[in-house]
DNA sequence: CGGTTGGTTGAGCTGTATCAAAAGATGTGG
DNA sequence: CCACATCTTTTGATACAGCTCAACCAACCG
C-alpha cells in the first residue's frame, strides 16, 4: 500500500515543524517554535516520503507504529460508518500532525488527497525523545491541543442546520488556514473534492453543490473550476459564519 | 463567582488522577496511571474546592490561569452562540480534565452542572511541573488526547440527521463512561437537564423529548425521573449506535 | 470516441425545528 | 401542609430544509 520510504542523501529538505495556535503566550504566527536542535532530531529519526493522491497511509484498526508530519499537500482523516457513508474528521495540511493511536492501533482512515510529502515518525523513537525532551513534548501536547479546537470548531459546524452556514464555516476555516490576510489572499484553494466537502461538512453532496451556487448567487464567494474558491464580500461571509 | 479555595488542613482528601484509554498499550482499564509521587505532586501545586450546583468555574475569553481536574460530580463546557442558542462541547466528571486555554484565554464557559469537587492547579506552578517529570507531562498528552478521540466521536454522532440514534449515542457514551459492564449496572445517572442534553446532542429540546419517549415504547431503555434512565435491551441500543 | 469520475440541477418525501400550550416538578411563604 | 409561582418537561400541529432518487452535464483518459 505504501512506497518503500526513502531517507534522502543529502538534507536539504526543510525539516518538519508543527502548526498551533501557543497554548501560553500570545505570539504573532501562529506556529509552535521547535529549536533548530529539535528540529534535527526529528528529522534524524523521521523519514521522509512523497506519495502520490489517494495513498492510504494507514488504515482504520491497523497497529499504529508510527505518526506522521504533513510537509506539503492536503491529507483526510475519515472514518467509513456502517451505513456506507464516510465521516471525514479532519484535513491535515502543512506542519499538522497525523495518526495518533488510541490503545495502539489507528482509530480512522488517512488518505492522501492530493500528492503529499510527510515524515514518518516512529513511535518508539519518538516516544524515547520526548521522554527526554520535555520542552518537545509540550510543543506536541501544544499541537495535540490545537487539534481539539479545530474539533470543536468542527463540531460547531455540524450543529449548524442550514447548509450556506455549514460550507461558509468550511470556507472559513479553509481561508485561514492558508494564512489569508484580512483583506487581500480572497483566494482559496480547495484541494479536496465536493463528495470530501460533503464528508466534512456533514451535508449531501447535492446540498454542497446547491450551497455552492446559493453563496455564488449573493456575491459572497465564487467558486472557479473544482479546486478553487475566491472570497467576494468578506463581511458578509464573517456574519454568515457567525449567524449561528 | 467563585468562593475562596481552601487548602484541606489534612490530606485525606483522594489525590487527582486522570482518566483516559491509555496511548500506547493496552491495560485493563482505561485510566491513566499515576505515580505516588506524581499524584502528591499535583495535590501539592493543586488547591480542592467543592462549588455548588451552577456555579461558574470561568467564562470564556477569561485569561486563564488554571487548569482543572474534576474529582466528584458534573462540569458541563459551553460556548453561547449569537442567535442564543448554547453549543454544549463536553461533559466532564471525574479524573476528566478542563480549562485548557488557547492563547492564555479559556475558549469556552465551565460550569458545575451538579455539586462540585475538583482541584484547581495553577497553571505556573503545573508548567514548571511538566517541564521537569516528562512522564506527568506524558499523562496529560494522553488525556488530551482521549478528549480529542471524544470530540470526533462527538461529532460523528452530530452527523446523524435522527433524533433517536443521536440519543442512543449519548446514552452509550454516558453509559460506558459510567463504567457499566456489558450485563449489569444498566441504570445510567443523566446529572445533566433535558436541556442540557440537547444543547449537546444539538436537538432540540423537544426533539430530545421525544426521542426518549421513542426508545421507551420501543422498549429499548426506560427514563425514570429527571435525571434516571435504564438501558432495557443492550443489543438494539448498541444496534442503533452503530447505524451510522 | 465510449467509459469513467466528478459535479450540477430538478422533483418529491421525510424528519426535525418551530410555535403554542398543557402538564408535571420544584421551591417558597403564609 | 397547602397554595402559588416558577421552572422543566411533555405533547400537538405546521412549515421548511435537506436527503434521496434520478437525470443531466462536464472533464478527463486511455
Amino acid at each position: 500500500m505504501l512506497p518503500k520510504p526513502t531517507r534522502p542523501a543529502i538534507p536539504l529538505v526543510p525539516a518538519p515543524s508543527l502548526r498551533a495556535l501557543p497554548f501560553l503566550k500570545g505570539t504573532a504566527q501562529n506556529t509552535v517554535r521547535l529549536t533548530a536542535r529539535q528540529r534535527d532530531q526529528l528529522m534524524t529519526i523521521g523519514v521522509r516520503m512523497k506519495v502520490p493522491a489517494r495513498t492510504v497511509v494507514y488504515r482504520e484498526g491497523d497497529a499504529a507504529h508510527a505518526v506522521f508530519v504533513v510537509m506539503e499537500g492536503a491529507v483526510k482523516c475519515y472514518r467509513d460508518l456502517h451505513s456506507g457513508k464516510r465521516a471525514l474528521c479532519a484535513f491535515l495540511f502543512s506542519r499538522d500532525l497525523f495518526g495518533l493511536a488510541e490503545d495502539e492501533h489507528y482509530v480512522n482512515t488517512a488518505e492522501a488527497a492530493t500528492e503529499v510529502v510527510m515524515y514518518r515518525l516512529p513511535l518508539d523513537q519518538l516516544m524515547t525523545l520526548l521522554r527526554r525532551d520535555a520542552d518537545l513534548q509540550f510543543q506536541f501536547l501544544s499541537k495535540i491541543l490545537h487539534e481539539l479546537r479545530e474539533s470543536q470548531r468542527r463540531a460547531i459546524l455540524l450543529n449548524r442546520r442550514d447548509a450556506p452556514g455549514r460550507l461558509a464555516m468550511f470556507l472559513a476555516v479553509m481561508a485561514s488556514r492558508q494564512g489569508a490576510s484580512a483583506t487581500h489572499d480572497a483566494k482559496v484553494a480547495l484541494p479536496m473534492t465536493r463528495s470530501d466537502i460533503a464528508d466534512y461538512t456533514g451535508l449531501s453532496l447535492e446540498s454542497v453543490s446547491r450551497a455552492a451556487t446559493q453563496l455564488q448567487r449573493h456575491g459572497i464567494a465564487a467558486f472557479e473550476g473544482r479546486h478553487h474558491a475566491c472570497i467576494l464580500d468578506r463581511a458578509r461571509l464573517a456574519k454568515l459564519v457567525s449567524a449561528v
